[in-house]
RNA sequence: GCGCCUGUAGCUCAGUGGAUAGAGCACCUGCCUACGGAGCAGGGGGUCGUAGGUUCAAAUCCUGCCAGGCGCGCCA
């Protein structure tokens, strides 16, 4: 509905450079480009544009002078518009009739699941590829941040119209495998009373000692005995801590069962037809230069195995085979060159190229008393995602990710983000969002009417409360743009700046009675009420977006003393 | 050496072509008989790494340089 007062704007203001146009005063016709845009200070207007800016600019004329003859072609009287002022270089500030938005206030009232969603995606089908750490060990920080962005991702995704699908694939054959299950094996004749020792590229961590317990006592395994009791408790531990930190992939896609599959053959056949793979030195080749990258990679080695490459070719054949019409893949930075060769063999399959987007997401540094601490997986060095949800919480640990860029390497004090906890901003949100139930508590039968067009929009005059309406009507374009960029904080961000002008608004009514809800005359009891609930449906939805629970009331802390 | 990411307030980070660069934390000053104080009002704090360039307009785009991180395997 924003989008639509948008689009109106500047329409109007097209219509205007025709105007100027046809009575010779500009010679550019349509056309023009030049952006519509709330400004950052609200006292400039609700929308601002640089037409005038850009098109003197071209015309090689005064900004001022096309500015003044734009807003001249302008409708003199009109229910969207109540000001227009030139400011500046030469902005149009634009002030709107407040009836024009409060009015757009229906649109969440009436359709409080669906309110957000837009129509970028079309329905196109897309697969999101993102943690899958390979199953070794439990999930670290680094897979949380993944996790997180990655699930939130899909969410925001699935609201802009595409269909989403959640993918883990599980490197669970290959070298690292063997030392897997070697060292498993290892621990497992320690539970034994013997001594046997961890290979010395194997892994270390105490976790296997667990696993190793679970197996039956006092029987042979084989080696892939270990491997496979191994996997299936790893993927299992997986699993369950990301479904503790609310997110749960569609597809746990095995390596195991793609290779030597019919699939991956016929992937490298085509490859081999096309002349993209050359023998070289007793290896196999795939041309990956002839794509950009900066050198050719091996498929086959010498040894008669496939690489690990070879299989991600296969696989990602297989998700356009679905079909998908665009692959996401989430990758850690100590993978981003793997984003060429990847790419060039989407192309060299007869894919486009940007059907396959690589997003790299950043490190994550353990602060540990104002020093980095070097996590190790092999060494079990490492803070898990168990562990990170049992000190800060769910909630805590996901808005801590989601309010940092992907590609932002991000330094993550576990104690601070303990001691923080109490004021933490999430909180802050679902404060917010119970504040308002608490108040619908209170108001009992008093809650608005279903039906909008009783309310009477005139009641709400208060700067704050346009401002909130405002705000919330700009929350389609937030998850449009959180969609386009691939870019989950801008979310987190806009919940916190509603949740920020609500509280704002809230506290007035400390010291003003107008700013009170409960207690106002009817009529205007029904329009605040009104917009509070439109405040909590978005804040229900952007909250449920980013995986956070929308609590009707918060555990109120003890307090420290008296 | 080459490639990718990053460099913005004391700290953690937003802002990627528009007007006076923002938030949280920390610090300072006020405010708890009020729809729930996990708060509110106000204040100090910036050569946007650096040097050029493009533009009416640059933290934002281009180039060089400096600093940090990560890669550069017939490992995964």
């Amino acid at each position: 509905m924003a989008r639509m007062i948008e689009e109106r704007i500047h329409q109007l203001i097209e219509a205007a450079l025709d105007a100027c146009h046809s009575k010779g005063i500009i010679a550019s016709t349509k056309p023009w480009s030049f952006d519509v845009t709330p400004p950052k200070d609200p006292s400039h207007g609700d929308f601002s544009t640089n037409a005038a800016l850009i098109i003197a600019s071209k015309e090689k004329q005064k900004p001022r002078l096309i500015a003044e003859t734009i807003v001249a072609n302008l409708p003199k009287s009109s229910d969207l518009m109540a000001k227009v002022d030139i400011a500046g270089p030469g902005f149009i500030n634009i002030t709107l009739q407040p009836a024009s938005y409060l009015h757009a206030l229906a649109n969440i009232f009436q359709h409080p699941e669906t309110y957000g969603t837009v129509d970028r995606g079309h329905g196109k089908k897309v697969i999101i590829e993102f943690v899958s750490a390979n199953p070794t060990g439990p999930l670290n920080i680094v897979s949380a941040r993944a996790a997180a962005i990655g699930d939130t991702l899909a969410n925001i995704l699935k609201t802009a119209g595409f269909h989403v699908q959640r993918e883990f694939y599980v490197n669970d054959i290959g070298h690292q495998i063997d030392l897997f299950a070697l060292s498993l094996a290892a621990r497992y004749q320690q539970t034994q009373g013997e001594t046997a020792t961890i290979p010395e590229d194997g892994y270390q961590g105490e976790y296997l000692i667990d696993v190793a317990q679970k197996l039956q006592k006092k029987k042979k395994y084989t080696v892939d005995d270990f491997r496979s009791f191994g996997l299936q408790a790893m993927i299992a531990w997986q699993k369950k801590s990301l479904k503790d930190f609310g997110v749960e992939f569609d597809r746990w896609f095995l390596q195991s069962e793609l290779m030597g599959s019919k699939e991956f053959e016929k992937t490298l056949r085509f490859l081999e037809k096309k002349g993209y793979l050359y023998e070289h030195e007793g290896a196999l080749f795939f041309k990956s230069t002839a794509f950009g990258d900066d050198k050719d990679r091996v498929v086959k080695k010498k040894d008669g195995e496939y690489t690990y490459f070879a299989s991600d070719i296969a696989y990602h054949e297989g998700k356009f085979a679905r079909p998908c019409d665009w692959a996401i893949d989430l990758l850690g930075p100590d993978h981003h060159g793997y984003v060429a060769r990847t790419k060039a063999a989407v192309e060299a399959l007869g894919h486009k190229p940007e059907q396959l987007t690589v997003l790299i997401v950043q490190q994550v540094n353990l602060i540990k008393e104002q020093a980095i601490v070097k996590m190790s997986k092999r060494a079990g060095r490492l803070v898990t995602m168990d562990d990170l949800i049992a000190e800060v919480g769910k909630d805590v640990a996901r808005f801590f990710f989601l309010q940092r860029s992907a590609s932002s390497h991000l330094d993550f004090d576990l104690e601070l983000a303990k001691k923080e906890t109490p004021e933490n901003p999430v909180f802050y949100i679902q404060y917010a969002y119970a504040r308002i139930a608490s108040i619908f508590r209170k108001a009992g039968s008093l809650a608005p009417n279903c039906d909008p067009s009783t309310i009477d929009l005139s009641e709400l005059s208060l700067p704050e409360e346009l401002t909130l309406a405002k705000m919330l009507l700009r929350y389609p374009k937030v998850i449009d743009q959180c969609a386009t960029d691939l870019e989950p904080h801008h979310l987190a961000f806009f919940l916190l700046e509603l949740t920020k002008t609500f509280q704002v608004y809230y506290s007035k009514g400390r010291a003003d009675e107008r700013y009170r809800v409960l207690g106002s005359p009817p009529k205007r009891l029904q329009a605040k009420l009104y917009l509070l609930k439109n405040i909590s449906i978005v804040l229900h939805h952007g909250l449920s977006l980013l995986g956070l629970s929308a609590p009707e009331e918060m555990k109120r802390n003890e307090d420290d003393d008296g």
